[in-house]
DNA sequence: CCAATTACTGTAAACGTTTACATAATGGTA
DNA sequence: TACCATTATGTAAACGTTTACAGTAATTGG
């Protein structure tokens, strides 16, 4: 492989003026700035990219922790991610968390030994970063879960209004008695989908059973569970309002398979907008996330952290729900 | 950050020494590691990554060339090959090449500039891998897709035997007008799966209908295009066979929404046993492919062909497969 | 007791960049 | 003309490792 200093002794000038022309031209004088082109094309010479980082203590590259790359919800966010990050020269390393607790720890490691630039999580927990003493701290951003915490940046819809705007559908189509199969338990997202959950209830003046409320991990097999969990209990309900499509996919199978039509028996509605949730029978009613956007949204955050002139944001960007009413949502049998 | 250097100081004794503990403890003596140990426990050292896969020329990741993150397909199989990376101290760098053609071409880049040590890819097309001159060549290995072409490893099932398989079942069932939903024309892969399809319909004495071939992209959508498709086209057929679960639960979309009932009007056969395939109604027949399998082995090669202590395994790796018979596929109507 | 071997440790170069600083050349101004 | 500012380029150090080679001390074999 040809370096710098090849390109160098072919064009006749120092190897200085090769790193200027390559990183600040604008420096270099045009008649140069051609000599050290040719070079450059007639010795093949790319760029040592490793030599580079080492030198510069950046690699370019954001971490994204994922919660579980089986769950295809997040695959436009990394697009929306992907996208951006290319246009200013970054790469992403995704980071599979496999639904476990602690499962980014490995992860984390390539963190403290500064092979990434920026840590995006879409996970609930805050990843302890190891910060480099005497260098700058590596910039973390939540998407689509936050914490209540101003001092962490973030990206994500309003959930409490679209946990309540889901209810609020099933309310305005007669429905009483909605059972809501939620996420994990502690997460400020979980909490606040509850909150608007409940919310909407209060505001149709029903005080809501806790006996309807389930909890899933957002998986297609949670959501069946949680279903078996709702019908063995023996409290009645006449729709499900699940936190996730595939927890709701998963509820409707296990409706299914207990003799409940869905949605003449049963109504439900989802939550994300996954692809698949146009697909399945009955054509799921959802709460549609910008996915795309707040994986755009976020990845420019983070680049703007990271000094690229990209404009910063607010510290908690809210992006915009709304909600798609398909075939599962339909008024209670009398 | 603390550097090797201040850990020699520390413990009293050269850089290399620090370093040789590290890597080679068996040249270091049992005191001097101590020292060495303590010191570095003291200091908080961590190793620079950047420093070591700069002067070392590895970065210890492997590039992973996925034709479409947001098929759920390739998920197993990602997590097979973390799986067995992780266990070798290496790490996955994921490429998405949003199921383009060429879309592969920005990660390529990376390997150019050597920021990785080998490239598996789940694509069908042969990555053209900058070589670096002078350099070891890049291991390239494929994984699901190949090439007839004993210079490539590759991973994969036995595509005509499973296509064979597939059609048979239906076949089984009475069926003698089945439409196929193949992949993108020109893989081996989906040549061998026309090829298995035809053959199971020679053997049982049919000629087959050029009409009732139709071609996807894996994906939902282009499965419920290619059911249209089929229908437009007023072939008559009793059942589908479809080269991907995905395709086959977009084409049952269609066929609903054009009145047939499945598996009453039309049975359905799959191919790749997702997650989804149990979830949907009717639960689908499918092909399964032992993805976690396929991962683990194709990374498995990769190692052992960087000189990991992996037994390597032979060219080309043949996986086995099998029928997953569920709800989609009954005898056709009289 | 000497030579040869072994086991351990240190010295210093090298990897390919970037960049602070020095230097040289040019042009403008008093 | 002498000076300064500007522009363009070169020199050389630095980043933190690994590793070839050299050196020393301890051990072995004769």
């Amino acid at each position: 492989m040809s370096s710098i200093k090849d390109v160098a002794r072919l064009a006749g000038v120092s190897i200085a003026t090769v790193s200027r022309t390559l990183a600040e031209p604008e420096k270099v004088s045009e008649a140069t700035q051609r000599k050290v082109q040719t070079a450059i094309r007639r010795s093949g010479y790319v760029r040592n990219e490793l030599a580079r980082s080492f030198r510069m203590q950046r690699t370019q590259t954001i971490l994204v922790l994922l919660p579980d790359i089986g769950n295809p919800f997040y695959s436009l966010i990394v697009q929306g991610m992907e996208e951006i990050a290319q246009r200013y020269g970054f790469r992403i390393l995704l980071g599979d968390m496999q639904n476990r607790a602690g499962g980014e720890a490995k992860y984390l490691q390539t963190v403290s030994q500064r092979q990434v630039d920026g840590v995006i999580s879409l996970g609930s927990t805050l990843p302890a970063i190891p910060q480099r003493k005497g260098s700058a701290r590596i910039p973390l951003i939540m998407a689509c879960e936050y914490l209540h915490d101003d001092a962490v940046t973030s990206v994500s819809i309003d959930n409490v209004a679209a946990a309540q705007l889901a209810t609020q559908h099933l309310l305005d189509h007669g429905h009483t008695r909605i059972a809501f199969i939620n996420g994990p338990a502690t997460t400020p997202l979980s909490k606040d989908r509850l909150l608007g959950y409940r919310r909407a209830l209060k505001r149709a003046g029903l005080s809501g059973d806790k006996a309807l409320i389930v909890r899933g991990d957002f998986s297609l097999a949670s959501g069946e569970r949680a279903a078996r969990e709702l019908l063995e209990s023996k409290a009645r309900f006449s729709a499900i309002f699940a936190a996730s499509d595939a927890m709701a996919i998963g509820a409707i199978k296990e409706l299914r398979a207990r003799g409940k039509r869905v949605p003449h028996d049963i109504s439900i509605v989802g939550f994300d907008d996954i692809e698949f949730a146009q697909y399945v029978e009955p054509p799921l009613t959802t709460i549609h996330q910008p996915r795309r956007e707040i994986g755009r949204a976020a990845m420019q955050q983070m680049l703007s952290e990271l000094g690229a002139p990209v404009k910063p944001m607010q510290r908690q960007l809210v992006l915009e729900h709304h909600l798609v009413a398909r075939g599962s949502s339909v008024p209670p049998r009398q």
